[in-house]
DNA sequence: TTGCGCTGAACAAACGATTGCTTTATCGTA
DNA sequence: TACGATAAAGCAATCGTTTGTTCAGCGCAA
C-alpha cells in the first residue's frame, strides 16, 4: 500500500497538516525553512503521491472527465477521443471513454454511472435531439460538452462544424459537376447532423434551381450497412440518381460497395460523396470525395470549453463552430486521387 | 448537488448507517419490515445513488479500470479497447483511456497517476522488454494484464496470439507461393511482438531451407511512415526481395504504398503480408494478406483476467494464448479478394 | 421483581486528505 | 517585567460511506 499522509506525518514527527501544507506549496501558512526542506527531502524519497479518491472526497473534484461515443472502433470517435485527451491532460485530467453503441439506455446507464462517480463533466457525441439524457445532464448541473451533434439548440456548450454549409458546399460540388438527379443518404433525421445535412442537401439543390424528388432522400443510419441498405433502395429506382451524397464517411462506403455490386462504375456510373474525412477516405480506391472536418480539434475544443467551465464554475454556453472543406478524390472526379495521395504520403515522411 | 445518506437520514428519522444497510442489502443486521419498506421507497423517489468517491475511499476500491495503449486512432488498439470494456461493464467497471503514442516517459508518468487515482487495475497493451514501468506495476503489487506485448516472459498475467506460430504460418504462405527471397520488416526487436515474429520467420525459413540473408530483415518500428521507409531500404537493394512480411498491418500498409511509388505492382512484383488483420486490411486495393488474431477478444479476456485477480486478490499469473489464423487476400494472391470481400458483405447485412 | 435474550436501530470509528482556527513559543518593545 | 505581535505548527472538523459494536426496549421465564 502507498504511504499516506499519517505515516509520513509519524516519521517526519510532524503534524499531518503540516506535509499537506508543503507537499501543496500552501501559501496561506509559512514554514519554518528547515522543516520545509525536511519535509521536502522524504516526500522526494518516499514518493509520495496523495491519494487521489480522498483528495476528490474532501476537494469535492475529481480530476476525471467522461467521453461518451457510440462506438471508438469508429475512426471519426477514435480521432476525437484523441483529441480531448490531448486537451485535457495537460489540465491534469484523465478521461473515461464510454460506448454506447447508439442505445438511448446504454447512455442512460452510462451518464448516471459517471455521474455516481462524480466525474467532473462530460463529452457527449452521441446525443440526438431532444436527447431526454442531455436534459437530465443539463438537470443535474453537470459540466458538459456536446460535440459534433447538438440536442436543442443553443441549450448546451457545443463544439462542431457547419453541417448546414459542409452539406451545401458537398451537393453544389455535384451539381456543378453537372449532376441532376442526386441522392442524399440522411443518417437519421433524429439527430442533429442528419437533419442539418439532409436540410443544406435540399436547400442547395433548390438555390440550384433543380426539383427534389422525395424518393431520393433516404434514412440510412449512420453505419455502413445502413448506408449499403439505403444505397439500394435508391439504385434500384426505375430512374436512378446519378451521384449520391452520404450523411457520413461510413455511410458513402456502405453505398461504394453497393453500386459495385450492383455493377455500377464509381465515378462513371455513379458519384459519391461522403462526409467527415476520416483517415480510411483517401484510402479507398477510388478515394473518397468528402467534407473534411477538423476532428482532432473537435475534441481538443471540447475540452478546453469543459475545464473552462469546471473551473470557472459558470454554466454559461458556448459555441465553437469550425468551418468544413470539400476534398475532392476519385469517387467523384476520375483521376482525382493522384496529387492528395502522393501529398499525404510526402507529409507522413515529414512527421517521422 | 445530489442527495447524501444524511440528507436522507433526516428525511426518514433514522440513522445513516440505517439507510446505508437497506441500500446495499447489509445481511449482517436485520431492519423490521416496516422500516425497510419505508426506506426502500425513499431510496426510490430520490434516486439516491451512492457518492462513489466516498464509497472508494471507504472500501479502497474504486471500479475503474484503465487501458494503456499506443494510440486510440490505431483501429487494433480501438478494438481492443471495446474488448476490454465490454468485459468490464458486466462486472461494474468502467475504463480509463490513456494514449501513450510509444513514449516511455508518458508512460511512465500515465501509471503513476493511474495509480495516484486508485484504479483497482491496469491493463497494459504498450510495454517492451524488460519494461521497467512493468516492473514498477509488480513491484507497486498493482493488479495488471499485459496484452499483446509481453515484458518478461511469465512474470506477469498475459493475454496475446501465438506469434511465433503467426509469423512461420505467414512466411510458410510466402515459401508455398515460390518465393525464395523474402524480406522482414521487424517492428523494433525491443518489443515482444517484433522479437518473436522476427524469429518465426526465420525459423520457418530455415526450416524450409531457405538462406537468410540479414539486409533482408530491417527494424522497421510500428508506423505506416516506418513501414514506408524500411521497405524502401530493402526494395532499393540490387538483388531485392520478391516478397515482403511485415510485423504489422500499417507496417505492411507503409510498404504497399512504397511499393507502388517505385513502380511495384502488388502482389506479381511483390507480394506482402501484414499481421493482426484490421478491419483497414480487408478495404485496401488489393486486399491485404494477414494473419488474424481475435482483438476484441484480446481485450474482453484481459478485462476478465483482471477482474478475477482484483476480486480474489492473489497475484497468480496466467496466460492466455490465442491462435493466430492466416488470411489470404490480393496482395500476395492475384485475385483471392472476390470470395472474402463478398462473405463479409452478407455478414455485415444480416447483423443489422 | 429481577434478569436474560432478542430485535431493531443508533453510535462511532474509520478511509486519507484539506484547511480554518487555535495554541505555543519566541522576540521586541513599552 | 509584562504585554502584544508574530511565526510555526498542532488541532479538529469535514467530505460521504461502511460496518463492528453498543444500546434501548420489550417479552418472558424464574
Amino acid at each position: 500500500m502507498p504511504i499516506t499522509l499519517k505515516q509520513l506525518a509519524q516519521k517526519a514527527e510532524v503534524h499531518p497538516s503540516t506535509i499537506s501544507r508543503v507537499a501543496n506549496n500552501d501559501p496561506s501558512l509559512r514554514i519554518a525553512p528547515d522543516t520545509r526542506e525536511r519535509i521536502e527531502a522524504l516526500l522526494r524519497e518516499t514518493e509520495y503521491r496523495p491519494n487521489g479518491v480522498a483528495r476528490g472526497l474532501k476537494l469535492r473534484q475529481t480530476f476525471v472527465l467522461a467521453v461518451v461515443i457510440p462506438d471508438v472502433t469508429n475512426p471519426f470517435f477514435a480521432a476525437l477521443f484523441r483529441g480531448v485527451e490531448d486537451g485535457a491532460l495537460s489540465r491534469g485530467y484523465n478521461v473515461l471513454l464510454c460506448n454506447t453503441d447508439g442505445s438511448p439506455d446504454r447512455q442512460r446507464s452510462h451518464l448516471q454511472s459517471l455521474h455516481a462517480r462524480r466525474v467532473d463533466g462530460i463529452i457527449l457525441a452521441s446525443s440526438v435531439l431532444k436527447d431526454p439524457s442531455v436534459r437530465w445532464l443539463r438537470h443535474q448541473r453537470i459540466p458538459h460538452v456536446l460535440v459534433n451533434r447538438f440536442s436543442d439548440e443553443g441549450q448546451d456548450t457545443f463544439v462542431g462544424a457547419d453541417d448546414l454549409l459542409g452539406a451545401r458546399v458537398a451537393t453544389r460540388h455535384l451539381v456543378e459537376l453537372g449532376h441532376r438527379r442526386i441522392g442524399h443518404l440522411a443518417g437519421k433525421l433524429t439527430v442533429s447532423t442528419g437533419l442539418m445535412r439532409r436540410r443544406g442537401c435540399l436547400e442547395e439543390l433548390e438555390a440550384r434551381g433543380l426539383p427534389i424528388d422525395p424518393a431520393l432522400v433516404v434514412e440510412s443510419g449512420y453505419t455502413e450497412a445502413g448506408g449499403a441498405k439505403a444505397a439500394e433502395r435508391i439504385l434500384s429506382l426505375p430512374d436512378r440518381p446519378t451521384a449520391i451524397f452520404a450523411v457520413t464517411d461510413m455511410t458513402a462506403i456502405g453505398a461504394c460497395t453497393m453500386a459495385r455490386r450492383l455493377g455500377l462504375r464509381v465515378p462513371e456510373d455513379l458519384a459519391i460523396v461522403g462526409y467527415n474525412d476520416i483517415p480510411l477516405a483517401s484510402r479507398l480506391v477510388p478515394g473518397l470525395t468528402t467534407v473534411r472536418v477538423p476532428i482532432h480539434e473537435f475534441g481538443a475544443a471540447a475540452a478546453r470549453l469543459l475545464i473552462d467551465q469546471i473551473v470557472v464554475g459558470d454554466a454559461s454556453r458556448r459555441r465553437v463552430i469550425f468551418n468544413p472543406e470539400l476534398v475532392v478524390r476519385g469517387s467523384t472526379v476520375a483521376g482525382a486521387d493522384d496529387g492528395p495521395l502522393r501529398a499525404q504520403h510526402a507529409a507522413a515522411f515529414a512527421t517521422e
